[in-house]
Order: C-alpha cells, then structure tokens, then sequence
RNA sequence: CUCCUCGUAGCUCAGUUGGAUAGAGCAACUCCCUUCUAAGGAGUAGGUCGUAGGUUCAAUUCCUACCGAGGAGGCCA
C-alpha cells in the first residue's frame, strides 16, 4: 500500500491517504480532489472522477477505486492484500513492525533521573516508564540507544537526609532508614532553625568534603539508595548504560559556566552579583547559572551533565531529556544555552520531553494506609498482591512471577495510554481490577491467541499455504487492523507518543475477541481454519511486539 | 502582569495532524460459559466537543477574545 501512498505525497498537495471509519468506504480513502479542486477552483467531484480514471488498475493491490460523497476517493483493497500482510507478519516475526526510520542514529536519551535519599514517589516512576518505552520505540527504527540516569546526589534535599541521618543515628545501609531520616530531616528544617542551620552546613561539607563523617554516610547511603533504585529499574524493564551524578557535573558545569562569562563572544554575563543567562533574547526566560554566593545552580549542572554525556558517547546523534512538565520552559532555556556553549550544529538535536503529574482519582488520597507517601514500590507491591489472587486461578506455572508481571502491566498501561505531558489521573480502583482496557487485558489476549493456536497444532490443523489454502471472501477486521500496526509504531516514534501504541493493541485485542467470540478458529472441519491460525498467530505476534515496546511482558499462559 | 499546557459521555481517556454518522473502558441496566481461556463477548442508555465569533466546500482539530484548571517566570530543583 506504500505504493498508493508515495503517488499522493507530491508537492501539490500534503493530503495523505486516511482510513475511513466506515469499512464501507473502502479500506484507504483520500480527500485530495476536493483539496485540490479547492485551489484551482475546479467541481472535485470532476477532479476525482480523473484521478480515478488515471489510477485504476495502476496498483496491483487495489481492487477498484469509488467516488464517494462530495468528492472523496475510496480505494478498495484486494482480499489477497491482507491474506499477505498476513503472512508478511509471520515471516517478519520479532522484527514485525521494526523500521530503520532512525537507522545510524545513536541516541542519549535520560530518563528517571530521581533524587536519591530520599523515597520513589509514584510520579517518579511516570518518567522511567515512558522513557523506556521511548527508548524502545527508538530501538524498533534502527537507532542506537544509550540509556542514562542522572540523580540528583547533592544539594538541600540530600544534606536533608544525611543531617537526619547523623542525628537519628540512623543505618546508611538501610534503605528504611534513609526514607526517614529524609522525612525527620525536612520537617524539622521547616520548624528547629538551629537545625536548619546544620543541614545547611552539611549541605556545604557534601561540596567542599571537609568532613569525612558526613562523607562517608553520604557515600554509604548513596550507594544504598542506588541499589535501590537499581532493583525497581530492573522490575521495570530499565537497565541504564551510564549513570551521570549531579555532583560529578556541578563543578564541570561551573567551570564551563565562568569560561562563557562576560566578553565580546559571552554567552553568560555577570548582573547583581550573579551570573544569568538572557534568554528574553530569544523569547525565553532568564536564568540564573551561578548564584551571587557563587554557587552553581541546577541550570549549570544541567549543562555540565551534557559535557560528561557528549564526553562519554562522543557519535551522538539526538540527545533527549524526558522530565515532569514542570521543567518545560525551563529545558527550554538549557537548550539554548547548550547549544550555544558547545556550538551544537543542525546534524545534532536536542529534545525535551515533558511528562504529566500523577494524582489519585477521586477523593483517594495520595497516602497508604501506613500514612506514608505512595511509593512507586509500595503500590507496586500492592498490585502484586491482588494480582497473585487471580494468578493463583490461572495455568500459570509460577503464579509469583506472572502476579509481578501483571502488576507491572496494569502500572505501565495506565501511565502509557495517554498523550505525554498531560497530567496522569491514576486510579487505584481501575488499576486493581484488572479488567477492561489494562495491560493485563492485552496480556490475557495474548495469552489466548497461544493457547488456540496450541490447541490448532494438537488437532492437527494445517499450515496456512498462501496457494493452497482457503481464504474466505470477506476480509475480518481484525486482519485490517494487524496490518496497520507497522505505520502506529512509526507514528509513535515520530510523535514520541506511546499511546498511540497502547490505543492499537487495545483495539487489537478487543477486536480480536470479538472474532473468538463468533468464529471457531481451530476447527477441523473448517475448511478456513488454517487462514483463521494464521491470523490468531499475526495477532498473538503484534501483540508481542507492541507489548515489549511498552516494556510489558507477554506471559505466554494466564 | 507575561508566557506555556490543557478543557470531549457521570468518571478516566482516545480521536488517524482539516474530512464522511465524535469513539473506548469504568460505573448503570439486559443478555451469553455441555463449544479453542468469562481477566472475555453481544446489546441498551449516556454528547450544544468550555463559551462566543472567524477562516474553509468541510472545524473536536486552525485563528481571535472570554471563562475555567494546572504549570513556568534572575539567585530552589
């Protein structure tokens, strides 16, 4: 069908080919004639009537082409087409719905990045999440990716920690330990100002390492919380290549900052004892780099964590930051100022991809029932519970296992089915039943689809043969929809937009189910059945794909 | 005050980048397991797409104004 679609993408017009609502309006439509009609003020009706005239019989997969409506033209596909693509899945396999859109492109992309000492909210896990399934979708196109986290080791909230940590006397190695020294040390900052004055000196010893007590508790729960951190990745299907510390790229980023200060070519200049960065110049805000204690701010770091990047993946291609959308305008600013320090050319790109808040659904509140924050790993922990009751029905070998991947389905799909950025209402109640449009839903369908096509083997049905077997007349819309799995994934990548994703396997698995209802896929008296395995097969493999692209395992029995 | 993001069914969200009758799930009400997995399927009901203008053959989609929500705005991140 690329053929078709390649003759419309000319320079009179950008109209492209769209799949109609309605199946009877063919399977692509184009409104090209009444664009076009438009600008040379012409009846479209008369310009589609030629653009039929001279596209019939031009492709070998087009059946016949009907005038619809003021002027739309409906391409009818032949039935061989989609027994094809079909077969086209089962041969592509793993590599269904892979491109090389981004081929030669080696990729950084930084997600996660949390602040260490301090515990997973929920809404930390919202980056790592989409992140990965960015990265993912990068990967599917051919690109190189190179994965980076980087926490945030240094700085008030940490000295938080570590002031708690001292004073509560408390285990760096534990990780406990570290989530209520963290909690001791901000509220008491907030109420003692004699305590907030030795956070604020721990704060300054963790820059200048003069006190090697505070040092090494640092280091030790540093190392802690990472491992941590590390554990819940993993879970999460996130494995990073380079870890970048905020500590490590503060004093890079202050050097580079004072190195561009002032000056006929300064990037940075000196006001009110600061030194700032005029982004009104360019429409943006104006940021402070180095404060007029001359300590380096976020904004430095940032740009000292971009030297460290390019210094250790020097054949970057794209370099992306995923953030809370909180951070918009400000990443907007980091840009250019990144790119003016390192002389970035038009080869080189930088993106910024904002994500949304998460809040509770209505009237939850964002607490367990401990009365503590909602971590990431406690509510994980508690979709693993509810899920082991159902898992414990299933045919599942080892139900602790499938209970994990479920619950981490259910997590993802309701991160992953939205537009990015926009703000993520979770809702506990939806999340746990696992029912309706959730990952464990796509999980289950897929698990469905081998468990017929096993049953197929066991009775014996026939391999599908595209000259031997029989392929009924009317094409299933579920073979419409496998086919367009390829051009979602790409869409995907190009808008960054794994919901788009999530919205096409729910469609799949929702269609597909409908057609077990009705038909009798492995049936040895059916004269079709061959063609019906091979459909189940081309959905139980979309599926697979699209699932692990959302970075969700794909239980093969449930 | 300025800028950014958003407003679609009772709730949570999609809407193929301007196309044909605006779609799902949840919740409500009906049905369907002696048939390949009921974490499923079929159906009913639910909408002035925030409001008002404008551009267009065609607007949920683009432009303007207003209303409402959230965010950002030189020494926090």
């Amino acid at each position: 069908m690329s053929v078709v679609r390649s003759n419309f993408d000319t320079d009179i017009t950008n109209t492209k080919l769209n799949y109609p609502k309605n199946n009877e309006h063919g399977d692509y439509a184009s409104a090209i004639a009444m664009e076009v009609g438009k600008k040379i003020r012409k009846n479209p009706l008369e310009i589609a009537k030629e653009f039929q005239e001279q596209l019939e019989g031009k492709f070998s997969e087009i059946d016949r082409i009907e005038i619809a409506g003021p002027g739309f033209l409906n391409f009818y596909a032949k039935r061989k087409f989609f027994s094809r693509q079909i077969m086209r899945v089962h041969a592509l396999s793993e590599r269904w719905g892979w491109g090389d859109s981004f081929a030669g492109e080696e990729i950084l992309l930084e997600y996660t990045s949390p602040n260490l000492f301090k515990p997973l909210h929920v809404g930390n896990l919202v980056g790592n999440i989409i992140g990965e399934s960015i990265a993912r979708l990068f990967e599917t196109q051919g690109a190189t990716l190179r994965r980076i986290n980087y926490p945030s080791d240094i700085g008030l909230t940490v000295a938080k920690s570590v002031w708690g940590l001292q004073e509560s006397d408390g285990d760096p190695k534990s990780i406990n330990d570290l989530g209520s020294a963290y909690r001791f040390g901000n509220e008491t900052y907030e109420l003692d100002e004699e305590a907030k004055g030795g956070i604020e000196a721990v704060n300054q010893s963790l820059y200048t390492n003069d006190n090697t007590k505070i040092t090494a508790l640092w280091q030790q729960g540093k190392e802690t919380s990472l491992a941590h951190l590390d554990k819940l990745c993993r879970q999460l299907g996130t494995r990073f290549d380079a870890v970048i510390f905020e500590s490590e790229a503060s004093p890079i980023g202050y050097a580079l900052v004072h190195k561009h200060t002032g000056g006929k070519y300064g990037i940075f200049e000196k006001d009110d004892g600061a030194i700032i960065f005029q982004g009104e110049k360019n429409g943006l805000h104006t940021r402070v780099f180095i404060n007029s204690q001359d300590l380096p701010t976020y904004e430095t770091k940032d740009l000292g964590n971009f030297l460290l990047k390019q210094k250790k993946y020097p054949n970057w291609t794209r370099s992306i930051t995923v953030t809370g959308n909180e951070q918009r305008e400000y990443f907007q600013v980091i840009i250019a100022a990144i790119r003016a320090v390192f002389e970035i050319d038009n080869n080189h790109s930088l993106e910024h991809i904002a994500t949304g808040f998460l809040t509770l659904a209505g009237g939850e509140k964002m607490s367990s029932r401990k009365g503590h924050v909602l971590t990431g790993e406690s509510l994980l922990i508690d979709l693993q519970e509810e899920a082991v009751i159902r898992a414990k029905e299933t045919r599942a070998d080892d139900v602790q296992s499938l209970a994990q991947q479920i619950a981490t389905a259910a997590l993802k799909y309701q991160i992953l089915r939205q537009t990015v950025g926009s703000n993520i209402v979770f809702n506990k109640k939806q999340a746990f039943s696992f029912e309706g449009d959730s990952g464990p839903y796509l999980q289950y369908s897929y698990a469905r689809c081998l468990s017929v096509i096993t049953k197929a083997k066991e009775i014996g049905i026939a391999h599908f043969e595209e000259d031997n077997s029989a392929v009924p007349n009317t094409v299933y819309p579920i073979e419409r929809l496998v086919c367009r799995f390829e051009e979602t994934v790409g869409t995907a990548v190009q808008t960054r937009s794994p919901h788009h994703l999530v919205t096409h396997l729910t469609e799949i698995a929702s269609v597909f189910n409908s057609f077990y209802a009705v038909e009798r896929i492995a049936d040895a008296s059916d004269p079709y059945a061959p063609y019906k395995v091979a459909i189940t097969q081309s959905v139980a493999q979309t599926l697979k794909n699209g699932l692990w692209i959302l970075g969700v395992a794909a239980p093969e029995r449930m």
